[in-house]
This record gives structure tokens, sequence and C-alpha cells, in this order.
RNA sequence: GCCCCAGUGGCGGAAUCGGUAGACGCAGCAGACUCAAAAUCUGCCGUUCGCAAGGACGUGUCCGUUCGAGUCGGACCUGGGGCACCA
């Protein structure tokens, strides 16, 4: 009598097991001798209350490959945290009165459990969360190290500021321009704020980007893409009538003929200089202001300029004079703010040269041009070509012309070759509560002092109020005040806390040692674990923290915290997985009459139902509201769906990455409860590949369903032990040795699939094997010995998948101890290998048979058969055979005529 | 606007090195079991012509390279992602 699979014992039974035998625990160097090290890292959450089931991809991921790593007998470090300050908490406490403390460790106390449902193989004895002072204390006495070594400065930088709530704003609380809470448009302020001088290492974190072969291509290209080197030159023009100057860079020196203008940035000192007098020029600032900075943005705008009424001399020809416009696409933050326009040579300043009729003339030859025909119009020419029209540079390739150029310029004094980089340094101060405090002290007298060392961690007060806006340590009644380090006179702390950027910046790291006191890490510890050797996230970390974290380690090296990392990658392999997506559901919108709506405090309701309600522009002057639904409030009647209590119709909506907003969720604990975890982490990684998203679908949950449900009949209904790693057969004939071959082809697969990030053929690989399982009927010893083996295999094939089902199939087969730590099985090269082979003859490219071989066959046997093929032969007839192409095991082709 | 990626049955996808296109799953169709349903099992399942054997067509479009192209090259179309107008 077969049972059911029953994952509601099942699934907190072997948990329960593998946590009392401590098998996810990471071996100490010392106890690992002899084994290999795999350190397996998946992005750690930000503890924002519950997880559903699109979190759970992630973590599946990275489980299957510290799993498979486990098995093939390494030491495996899988540890998990919590990425725990940050804004939600501030905003919790403001909206709802909850300090961010205990709103944190609720949602860490809540989401931890979650995760445990998963039977992920975590080492939860590792779990750190970066809003303890444990944690931010060695954070704190890292920034002071990184201070001494001229890694940290002060600088003015341009922030967001509400003026009604006078609180700066994170790009996120700005809404079209306003301020999230106040609705006040937003004003730019600069601030003297903290930086981390990541240019120190710009070129070595571009230069590193080609070791890194085991990451994406995408994510090098973004990362090199947005440190952005470029070779040009740097040079002056005189302006005349005066004794000052204008810098300019350009990557075309080679253009320099081709100048019709030069073109300053809004906020270039000299444009702000001549606005204070010139009405047309400050009113071209303010209109420039107004554009948002965003690419989209810009992208609508349309360039303008004023003229500034100067002139300067061209460096190569004293008698030759531009005009200087201020523009609105010439960038402040980059380069000089100030550049030169050559409009047949770019895009943009041929609109802009086209907009105000400036004269131009093309200075680039395209490759078979003729020169005295060639012109330029609305299309600048940006390739390279042969340059003329240019004096001294007449006849040279570009490459040699900007060489050229730049000689001249050097040997008129006038400018320099320089490298130019996009890549800036990171700001790190935030206005705000939930972080980690900066270790400073601005005294009157000393200046900016560093706490002292033994003086950490400077700990966030925990009477910080949240009632009014702004920053909460810089109002609070004592805090701040302190006594200067140096000279002992009053002084105040530092009120700015650090970006989240810091704290995910070395996490890893303290995951190799993670109750050091008296360090971040040990440096013996660290230098055993790092690199990671497979992180696994999203790639919307592709720029930010992936480059953070790869400044940190270089700077943790060089202060001397990080030994054993000589080049300063902290992730050797990077995976970037996709998102899950799923359906989103709308409450159709209801029209209403204006006496059916009431107001309830500041909110539109229906009266009676209590429904929310909004204005509406068609004949009705209100509707209720067509709020998001969750997928358990729907309800399917007859192919149409309805909101199960109210009845109303639901619209479906865009297929969409599951999120709160848009109510697109399944959550995590009803799932596994009604389901199982193994059913969820099976589905997450079948059907799609897994650097793309995979749709959750009810029919993709039930095929999981079955699978699991198919797998345990099956071995259930075997009802004896299976044979052990490398007993031997009682012989081997017929569909029973068919099975043991394709059982040991699957572990070759699976194998190779598991390396390579294809867990969906994988998944497919075990589909196949079930089926073979199942197909194979014979009640004799050898079949028994066949499908007991399979079965063996099976489970452990789909044990990193499904670790639940797997241990409770290895324990219904007799096997002993966990499956979980069973070493991962070999193939018998014997029986994996293919001994005849189905060969496709086509005739001219084209199939038209097919025969059997045995695998290897010489050349001239294969040709053979493959003219005497019937059908072949037909196709033949009447035709000379004029070459006949064999590949070994895979195909031949006959090309007649 | 610039840069990158992807387009394969009704759907998700497989084809790893240029060598049988459509593995595996889902959906669908037919049948078995059942009083019936669910579950399970068996078979079919790219389009099209044909009674059949078999043929023709088929991986977004067009062109090319090759004995042979989903795979390589060129041009284009559509969708997705990134972006800080980077001079």
């Amino acid at each position: 009598m077969s049972s059911r699979y029953n994952h509601r014992e099942t699934e907190p039974k072997w948990r329960a097991r593998w946590a009392e035998a401590g098998i996810d625990r990471a071996l100490t160097p010392e106890a690992a001798k002899g084994k290999k090290k795999a350190y397996v890292l998946e992005m750690f959450p930000y503890p924002s209350g519950r997880i559903h089931v699109g979190h759970s991809r992630n973590y599946t991921m990275g489980d299957v490959i510290a799993r498979f790593r486990r098995s093939n007998g390494y030491n495996v470090l899988h540890p998990m945290g919590w990425d725990a300050f940050g804004l939600p908490a501030e905003n919790a406490a403001i909206e709802r009165g909850i300090h961010p403390n205990g709103w944190t460790y609720e949602n860490i106390a809540a989401m931890r459990e979650q995760l445990k449902l998963l039977g992920l193989a975590i080492d939860w004895s590792r779990e750190l969360a970066t809003c303890d002072p444990a944690y931010y204390k060695h954070q704190q006495a890292m920034f002071l190290a990184f201070w001494r070594k001229g890694l940290v400065y002060r600088k003015k930088q341009k922030v967001n500021w509400d003026p009604v709530d006078n609180t700066v704003l994170a790009n996120e609380q700005v809404v079209d321009g306003r301020g999230w809470r106040s609705g006040a448009p937003v004003e730019t302020r600069e601030l003297e704020q903290w930086m981390f001088k990541v240019t120190a290492y710009a070129e070595d974190l571009l230069n590193a980007l080609e070791q890194l072969t085991k990451w994406p291509d995408k994510v090098r290209l973004m990362q090199s893409n947005w440190i952005g080197k470029s070779q040009g030159a740097r040079f002056k023009f005189d302006i005349v009538g005066s004794a000052e100057k204008i810098e300019v860079f350009t990557t075309r020196p080679d253009t320099l003929f081709g100048a019709s203008f030069v073109a300053l940035a809004p906020d270039h000192p000299l444009t702000k200089q001549i606005a204070a007098t010139n009405p047309a020029v400050a009113d071209f600032i303010a209109k420039a202001g107004q554009l948002g900075t965003s690419e989209a943005d810009i992208e609508k705008a349309e360039k303008f300029g004023v003229d500034l009424g100067l002139r300067v001399k061209h460096p190569f020809d004293e008698t030759w004079e531009l005009p200087v416009w201020a523009a609105n696409f010439v960038l402040s933050t980059y380069g000089t703010g100030a550049i030169f326009g050559s409009p047949a040579g770019d895009q943009r300043d041929l609109d802009f040269a086209n907009k105000y009729a400036l004269p131009f003339k093309p200075v680039v030859l395209p490759p078979g041009a003729d020169a005295a025909t060639y012109t330029v119009t609305k299309e600048a020419y940006t390739e390279d070509g042969v340059i003329y029209n240019s004096s001294f540079l007449d006849g040279l390739p570009t490459r040699d012309a900007i060489k050229r150029a730049i000689e001249e310029l050097v040997k008129l004094g006038k400018g320099e070759a320089t490298t130019q980089w996009r890549l800036r340094d990171w700001g790190v101060s935030r206005q705000r509560y939930w972080g980690c405090p900066i270790p400073a002290i601005h005294c009157a007298k000393c200046g900016v002092v560093p706490v002292p060392e033994k003086d950490l961690p400077v700990l966030l007060p925990d009477d910080a109020t949240f009632d009014k806006p702004g920053n909460p340590l810089a109002r609070h009644p004592t805090w701040k005040h302190v006594t200067c380090p140096a000279c002992g006179g009053a002084a105040e702390r530092e009120t700015d806390t650090l970006d989240t950027f810091v704290d995910s910046s070395w996490y890893f790291a303290r995951f190799t040692d993670p109750n050091n006191d008296s360090a971040p890490f040990d440096k013996d510890l660290a230098a055993y674990w790092l690199p990671v050797d497979q992180y696994v996230g999203g790639v919307e970390h592709a720029v930010l923290h992936l480059l953070y974290a790869r400044f940190f380690t270089r700077a943790m090296r060089d202060c001397g915290f990080l030994d054993g990392l000589a080049d300063g990658e902290p992730f050797k392999s990077l995976f970037t997985q996709g998102m899950v997506v799923h359906e989103t559901y709308r409450r159709t919108p209801r029209p209403l009459q204006a006496d059916h709506v009431e107001r309830k405090g500041d909110r539109l309701v229906e009266k009676g139902t209590g429904f929310p309600a909004e204005k509406a522009d068609g004949a009705q002057p209100y509707r209720v509201s067509p709020i998001w639904l969750l997928p358990e409030e729907i309800e399917n009647r007859e192919g149409t769906l309805y909101e199960r209590d109210s009845l109303f119709r639901v619209e479906v909506g865009a297929i969409e990455k599951m999120s709160k907003s848009k109510k697109n969720v399944v959550d995590l604990d009803t799932f596994v409860t009604d389901f199982g975890a193994d059913v969820a982490r099976w589905f997450v990684l079948s059907d799609s590949p897994p650097e793309r998203d995979v749709e959750w679908t009810a029919s993709g949950v039930k095929g999981a369903w079955n699978f699991v449900q198919r797998v345990w009949t099956l071995t259930e209904a075997h009802g004896r032990p299976a044979p052990k790693p490398g007993a031997a057969a009682p012989g081997s004939a017929g569909d029973a040795h068919a099975l043991r071959q394709l059982a040991h082809r699957a572990i070759q697969s699976v194998t190779e699939d598991i390396e390579h990030f294809r867990f969906n053929v994988a998944v497919a690989r075990c589909y196949e094997l079930v089926n073979a399982i199942a197909k194979l009927k014979a009640a004799d010893e050898t079949a028994a010995f066949a499908r007991g083996e399979a079965l063996r295999i099976l489970a452990q094939l789909i044990s990193p998948f499904m670790p639940h089902l797997a241990e409770e199939c290895w324990e219904a087969l007799g096997m002993e101890g966990f499956v979980a730590t069973a070493p991962w099985p070999e193939a018998d090269p014997a029986l994996a290998a293919r001994t005849t082979v189905t060969l496709p003859i086509q005739v001219n490219g084209k199939r038209r048979g097919e025969i059997e071989a045995a695998a290897g066959a010489p050349e001239d046997e294969v040709r053979a058969l493959a003219l005497a093929h019937p059908t072949v032969a037909q196709f033949l007839a009447g035709q000379a055979v004029r070459k006949v192409i064999v590949v070994t095991d895979r195909i031949v082709n006959i090309v007649a005529g």
C-alpha cells in the first residue's frame, strides 16, 4: 500500500536532524586538512519584513552549489546575515512610532525562521547583523585606518534638500522634483561630506576586470563603462583681450581645425561670473537648472545655450577667433566643465551649431569619401578617417593626428596629454540615524579629529526621537556633546552616519571570523576562506555594491587588515540570477455617484462598503480605486476572475517582479505549509535558465508537486535496500542494462550541469531518469538491482535541489547516514560510455536516413554503411558522389551531383 | 541618443565545439482503470501535402560564408536591460 509523501512531517524532521548533527557548520582550517575550501555566498538580505517565494530563488541557487560542493568533499562556508541599517527602518519609526532597532530585530527574527523553512545548508552560527555594535565597531576602526592612509577626506557636495522638512532627501525620496513627505520643490544644497577615495584605485579596478573571467561579461562591461577611462588632452584657450584662459578636455584634439565654438557648463565659474552682470546668461543658468539630471529628462530636452560675448584664440592660429557660449549639454562634473565644439565630428556639437547658425567645416574624411565633394549637414561623422582641411595635420589618420596635435599643444606650452576618469569618489555621509556613526569629532580649535580607537564603538543613542523631520542625531539633546580628544575642550560629534553600502562592502570577510572582538577578522582565517568562490545575487548590484566591495578589499589590504588577497578581488566567481515574476491583479474600477462617496479621515471611500475611492474622468465623478490584490484574494469562476470577498471583477495586469507594492507575491510560509519547501526549491530552478526570469505559475507548481510524489512513490514501491555504490551487478542485460546506462549518464550530465549553473537542464535530466525508472517493469534480480541503483543515484542527484525528499528516499533505500554528506556519485565509465551511435546520413545537407554504427568506427566502414543505405542510395541514383564527409560519431554528409 | 543582451512549437525552454532542431516540463487530444470524479497509467502532439511510404517547409526578416548554420559574418525588425549628453 503506497502512501502519499507527507512533507509536513518529513521536512521538519530532517531539518532537526541536520541541525542536531551540525552538518552545515564550516570546519576550521585545521579540521579540514586535506580538503579544498569552497566559500559560497548569496547577497545578504535587507530585513524588510517577510520573505516571499520570489526571494527564495537566490538562496536556493547558492544552496545547490553549497550542497554540491560539500558532497564533492569540500570544506564549505555558506553563511547568512542581515544588511540591517537603512532608510525603511527609519521610515517605519517616523510613520508608526516603532524604534528602528526593534523594528529591524523583529523582522530579522521573522525572516530567519522563514529562511530556515527552506532547508538551506547555512552555517547559522556565523549569522551577523550590520546594525550590531559588535559589527560596526570594526567598521569604525577601519574608517579611521582608511583616514590615516589618506583614503578618506571631506568635500562639499550637492545634496537634495527639502526646505520644509529641513532634511536631506535620498534620490528615492524625491518624487517629481518634490519632497515625498512635504511635497515642497527640492532645492540643491552644498554640504561638507565624507568621501572615500575610490579613484585612488581607478586604474587597478579597471585593469583587474580582465582577470575576473568567472564574472558575467555584462557586469564587467558595466563596471568598465562606469569607471570610464578615456585618453585625451587638456589645453587652454587664451581669452581675447584678457589674461584669463579657458581650459578644456578633449579626446579628439585631431579635430581642432574643425572647431567652431567653445562651450562652458551652466555652472562653470566663468558662466556664473558673467551671469552676475548679464541677465540673458543668468536666465540661461536658471533654465538649464530646471532640467532633470537623469538622462531620460535630458534626452527630451533640446540643446540650448547663450553667447557669453567672449572670444578666444585658436591654439594653432593666433589670428583665428572662436565665440564662447554656455551650453546645457556641457557637464561641470566631467573634465574641466568646458569643451570646444567641432560640429562635423560630434552630433551634439553639430546640433548646437545648426541651431545657432555657427559656421563649421569637416576635417575628418571617411574612408572612400571624396575631399572635393564630402559635406556634413545633419549627421556628424564620429568614426576614424583621414584628416584634411587641417594645416599640419593634413593627411594623417585619426590616431596619428591625435598624437601629433598633442605634441604641438605641448610644444606651444598650452596643454598636455591626460587620462580622464568618469569614476568619482564615493560620498559616504548620510544625514540619518539608522546607520553606522562616523567616528569623528569637530573641535573649534583642533578642527576635525578622529575618535581615539579606545573609545570605539561610537554607539547610536537608544533614545532618539523620530517625531520630527531632520537628523535625530543632530537634534539629540546630549549625544553629540563631547570633549575634544586633542585639546580637551568642548566639541561636537559628527552626526552623519555611513552609507549602508559601506556595511555591505566587507561583510563577506567578517563571515570568515564573525565573533572576533579585537579585529574585524583574523588575517589567517580570511586568507583561508577568501576570495568568495561563488557569489550569487541580482544584477541590480552590478555596479555600486560590487565596485565598492572591490575598493574596500583593496583598502583593507593596503591598511593591513587583510592578507592573502594580493589582487584585492573579493569575488572569484559571480552569478547574477533572474527574478521570479508573477501576474498582477487589480480590482476592476466601478463608477460611483457623488452621493455614494464619503470622506474618512483624509481618504475617500464608498459609503457602506468602505472601499477606497477616487475621482474619475468618465461620466461618473468617482470610482472605486483599482487597488492591487494578492493572488490568494482571487477566485476563478468559470474562467472569469473575481475578488473572493467583494466579488469585484479582477483585471489581470502585467507580469512583473514579485513585489509588495504590486501585491503579486506568494507568501513563503503558506506555500511551504501547502506544498513543502522542496516543491518551491524545485520549481524556481526548473523551466527557466537561472540567469533569466522565471514566471511563477500554478501549473509549474503542479509539475513540481507531481514530481515529488512520483519520486517518492517509485522509491517506496521498490521496497528493499538499494545496492551500495560500486556493488557488483548480478548480470546486466536488456532494459535493465539500459536503465543502468541512463542512470550513469545522468550522473555525468547533472554533475556538469550544476558546475555550469544549468539547473534547468539538470532538472530535465532528473525527469528523464525518473521516466526510465518507471518504465522498467521487470521484477527479476537484474531489474531490481538496476532499479535500486537508479533510485539511489536519483536520490543523490536531487539532493542539492530537494534535500528533504532526498533524505527520506535515502533512508527508505536503506542507505546509511545523510545523503547530504554522502560522497557525490561517480559514473561508471563503462556504463556511461556509448558503444553504438546513431548516425544521420545527409545527401547534400538534407537528412535522408540513419545508420547504427559502433562508437568510434573507422571512417571507411561508416562511409560504406552510409552509401549502402537504401533510402540514401535512392537519392544518389543517377548522381556522382563527389565527396563524403564523415564526422566521427556525429554525422555523415554525402555531396553528390 | 549611446552601449549591451535576447528572439526556437499553444507556453517555459533544450540543442555545451558549425553536425539528426524541438530534450524535459506545462497545456492539449485519444484511450485504459473507475458507477463517476480525482489520482495514476498508455499513446499522440512544429506547419503542410499524402491512404500510406514518404515529401516540402520550418529557429524574428533579408543577404552571405560553408559539404552542412538556431549556432559564424553583414544589414534590418521587434522586445528587454544599462546609462552620469563623458567631449
